[in-house]
RNA sequence: GCGAAAGUGGCGGAAUUGGCAGACGCGCUAGACUUAGGAUCUAGUACCGCAAGGUGUGGGGGUUCGAGUCCCCCCUUUCGCACCA
């Protein structure tokens, strides 16, 4: 093309190349290992950011590698393209949500082309093409035949000011994320998903997952499902023959108990007080609670707060009668909504027994030593209940616990539920924090659930072949909270599947992680009619390989699709457990607020955006994705330095004129070669050649692509130092150069793709990178290996000298030589040398008195 | 409050199993060239010191011939969870 480096003209070039010979399509039938490179498909908000830009470089980067080494690629995009923003945009501007879509997925994907990202565009999906969202109630009408999919009556967070309702994240704090209004609980009927049926696989898959998803998301995925061992225990009523049952996990402390809570929206509340003379005053104060609790969530700084209901407990293994009370720190909706207030032991009680006078038993004391190594004999611990100034809530020995004193917690534990359950009081438990999943949304802009309501049927589910759904052209966007789909009548009124009589159809629309809990087995068989995709084309491709995003998806997305490949698997569309072997969640890209030193992540809101396209066009896409690539490990924070990139193009500049340098040269051919005889220089040359392929090699699955690109520079940097004059060299030299530039140009295609094929071209293979045989350099071990040793010595651990060896040094050689080093010696000067310790090929510590 | 992770030059960051701290890049300094430009090239750049030399991976202690790396205590930052019984 041109001497020197024109990032446009050599992008343009290859891009309509790679277009036109279809260079990331995947055929059909391909026996070669298949490879899939996924990243997070994206919601078309119009504009791409750097987050983007960082997201799928990594990937891009990866799907080349992969294909350089002769994998077949899958590395698909499409689009998360139902949910809020076009909504908003429809109630803001009066514009229809389906085309403000579609222009932003016209735009972005241009944005996609002009980065250079090598996707299989044939394979492009959208979830608001009824094509798709078909599938997504196809599955919704598979989860409803295997009772996964249920109907309830559930609250949901109301924004009164913009009249909306809201999710958990937007109404975080009791506060609306937009207007700040207090947000208010309603009653809405609403569709869930039977999550929870998987909650205990979704904790022990983990550990098939466990050597490829970053150890803090498996955490926080753990925490939501919330998995708690324990024991449901029923408490007697005195004078009364119902039962109290509570959830603990500390039944060793169960004699310790002072008091039953409940919760103040606990069911049998009502039943109990009936003929209490404190009825009233217990409703009253229960009301009060749940009015804070409608407008606020549990706040661990919340006072606590509770009252007597004059009600007694009997504690079913000591027999003796506590206090009923109801308070606001318990939570209805986990485990019983009822405890046993265990003052002594749990630092919740505590608080609560102190505010309140509630007596304080101690009944675990700390063990000692020797009763956690041998069977204890008694419980002899002192009881210090009453001096307690804080609640002992480890694990310990029993006292003051009839004959189970002197055991320790741990079998305590086991031993008291399997008593409780001889005995009909209760049995072991295992709790979970996750809910089901509530999918229904009152909007427009998502997929129908396929419901219809008749008179006389009921709920009927719409019939498969009538499926999809369709969403109707528009609606009436007044912001009012309603579902849009309510007012369009056409939409609305049907006909029954069963009768044939009048019916209506649901008017709400599906989550949108119901869209992305799939998507990426369509990718694989994306225009099936038939099904959602044949369990034959994806078995090749699946589980995903690498998978990679942004760390905000740690929770939802990632554990909805978790759940979703399990139910998957159970309708024997998939065989394995777990969707995605590797994930990434790569660090944000931040930048400076204004002329402050606060890094944040790009946003419109806080002016600190920086717009891709403006980057492309200023240096480049290959000098914009190196950057991004060079400047941190893929998991931390990158933080935007304009600086930066212009090194990044600086280099890229310096590698194409050097090829252009060399080019002539290397065309011509080499002649006799005699290897064996080249010079020191030539030698190490090749030798950080293949020390380098090595490297990267090794670097690339665990996605080290800052120190990959690091050791491509410093293979530069002493290809340069070699500096061999193309008109003087020898056939060895160009050899040597040849070997080393080729290496260089195809291990810089993962970072810098348009500029990589030029070279490569110029360099004098004309069919392109991806046009014959993987061309991903194989590093020779011998080649590699180093010819001398500098081997440290050390005298006390400090360095006092440098030793040039042979590799094949003997440890006694090195230790003569060390020992005779003139700067060791002057080292060792009227001192006793104690015993020298020689580390094999490596480093010699002289110890001395 | 609880839990986890991390603290290395002016900056981003390197450093298999404990074995030469600071690779690579940015920035900075000096010089060369030049239609004087925020281009390119060359050299230098952890800190103190003219030097010899000394000091140095948040602080303190420990293990070891040897610690950025392992152990204990403390400090700081970031993230996650926040009444989950």
């Amino acid at each position: 093309m041109d001497e020197k480096y024109f990032p446009e003209q050599i992008e343009n070039k290859w891009q309509k190349h790679w277009a036109d010979s279809k260079a990331f399509e995947v055929p059909a039938a391909d026996t070669r290992d298949h490879f899939y490179c996924l990243e997070m498909l994206p919601y078309p908000s119009g504009f791409l950011h750097m987050g983007h830009v960082r997201n799928y470089s990594i990937g891009d980067a990866l799907a080349w590698f992969r294909r350089l080494q002769g994998f077949s690629v899958l590395h698909p995009i499409g689009w998360d393209s139902f949910g809020q923003p076009a909504e908003q945009a429809a109630i803001k501007r009066g514009v229809n949500p389906r085309d403000w879509t579609e222009q932003n997925i016209t735009h972005m994907r241009g944005q996609l082309k002009r980065l250079g990202i090598s996707y299989d565009w044939s394979r492009e999906i959208a979830a608001h093409r009824p094509d798709y969202y078909k599938w997504d109630q196809w599955f919704f009408l598979k989860m409803m035949e295997r009772d996964l999919a249920y109907k309830k009556t559930s609250q949901v967070n109301w924004c009164p000011k913009e009249l909306t309702v809201l999710s958990n994240e937007q109404s975080s704090g009791g506060i609306c994320w937009r207007c700040g209004s207090t947000v208010e609980k309603r009653d809405l009927e609403q569709w869930f998903l039977r999550i929870t049926k998987y909650a205990e696989e979704l904790v022990a898959d983990m550990d098939q997952i466990e050597a490829g998803w970053p150890e803090k998301v498996l955490k926080r995925q753990r925490d939501w499902v919330g998995r708690s061992e324990g024991a449901y225990i029923d408490f007697g009523i005195k004078d009364s023959d119902k039962k109290i049952r509570v959830f603990t996990t500390r039944i060793d402390t169960i004699y310790g108990a002072t008091a039953v809570v409940l919760s103040a929206e606990h069911p049998l509340l009502a039943e109990l007080l009936e003929g209490s003379a404190l009825k009233t005053d217990v409703e009253t104060f229960a009301a009060k609670i749940k009015s804070e609790r409608a407008i606020r969530e549990a706040d661990a700084d919340e006072e606590k707060e509770g009252l007597n209901t004059g009600i007694l407990a009997i504690n079913p293994f000591s027999g003796e009668s506590v206090p009923v009370w109801v308070a606001n720190y318990v939570l209805v909706e986990y485990g019983t909504g009822a405890v046993m207030s265990v003052p002594a032991h749990d630092q919740r009680d505590f608080e609560f027994a102190q505010k309140y006078s509630l007596p304080i038993k101690q009944v675990v004391a700390p063990a000692t030593h020797e009763q956690t190594q041998a069977e204890p004999t008694g419980g002899t611990a002192g009881d210090q209940s009453a001096s307690m100034t804080q609640p002992f809530t480890d694990y310990g020995v029993l006292i003051n616990s009839d004959d189970w004193g002197g055991k320790l917690s741990e079998v305590a534990i086991s031993e008291m539920a399997a008593h409780a359950q001889q005995n009909g009081f209760g049995e072991a438990a295992i709790t979970y924090r996750i809910r089901d999943w509530g999918i229904s949304r009152q909007r427009f802009w998502g997929a129908p659930v396929p419901i219809i309501y008749c008179d006389s049927c009921g709920t009927v589910p719409v019939p498969y072949e009538q499926l999809p759904v369709v969403l109707p052209e528009t609606a009436e966007f007044t912001g009012t909270g309603e579902s849009p789909l309510a007012g369009v009548a056409e939409f609305v009124n049907t006909t029954c599947p069963k009768c044939d009589g009048p019916a209506k159809r649901d008017t709400d629309t599906m989550d949108t992680f119901v869209d992305s809990s799939w998507y990426f087995f369509r990718y694989c068989d994306p225009r099936n009619e038939e099904m959602p995709f044949d369990p034959n084309i994806v078995k090749d491709w699946t589980p995903v390989a690498q998978y990679i995003g942004g760390d905000s998806h740690a929770v939802m997305h990632l554990i909805y699709t978790r759940f979703w490949n399990k139910f998957m698997r159970d309708l024997g569309l998939v065989s394995f457990d777990e969707p995605v072997k590797r994930l990434l969640t790569q660090g944000m890209v931040t930048n400076r607020v204004g002329d402050t030193e606060e890094w944040k992540a790009m946003s419109k809101s806080l002016g600190n955006g920086v717009d891709p396209d403006e980057m492309i066009a200023a240096f480049g896409a290959d000098a914009t994705r190196l950057f991004v690539l060079f400047a941190a490990p893929v998991e931390n924070e990158l933080r935007w330095l304009e600086s930066g990139i212009e090194g990044a193009v600086r280099f890229l500049r310096r590698v194409y004129t050097q090829v252009w340098k060399w080019q002539a040269r290397l065309a011509t051919p080499n002649g006799e070669l005699n290897l064996n005889d080249i010079s020191a220089e030539a030698r190490a040359l090749r030798r950080k050649t293949h020390q380098t392929i090595a490297k990267v090699t090794n670097d690339f699955p665990g996605l080290h692509l800052n120190t990959s690109i690091a050791a491509l520079m410093e293979l530069f940097n002493q290809l340069t130092e070699f500096n061999a004059d193309p008109e003087k060299a020898s056939a060895e030299d160009v050899f040597v150069v040849r070997e080393a530039l080729e290496a260089l140009v195809v291990m810089l295609t993962p970072f810098a793709p348009h500029v990589s094929e030029e070279m490569w071209e110029t360099l004098g293979h004309k069919s392109g990178l991806l046009g014959g045989e993987a061309p991903w350099p194989k590093a020779d071990p011998e080649l590699a290996k180093r010819e001398q040793l500098e081997i440290p010595v050390q005298v006390n651990g400090k360095l006092r000298s440098r030793l040039i060896v042979s590799p094949e040094i003997s440890d006694d050689e090195l230790r003569e030589t060390a020992l005779a080093d003139e700067k060791v010696k002057t080292a060792l000067a009227g001192k006793e040398v104690v015993t020298v310790k020689v580390v094999p090929k490596q480093l010699v510590n002289v110890v001395v008195k």
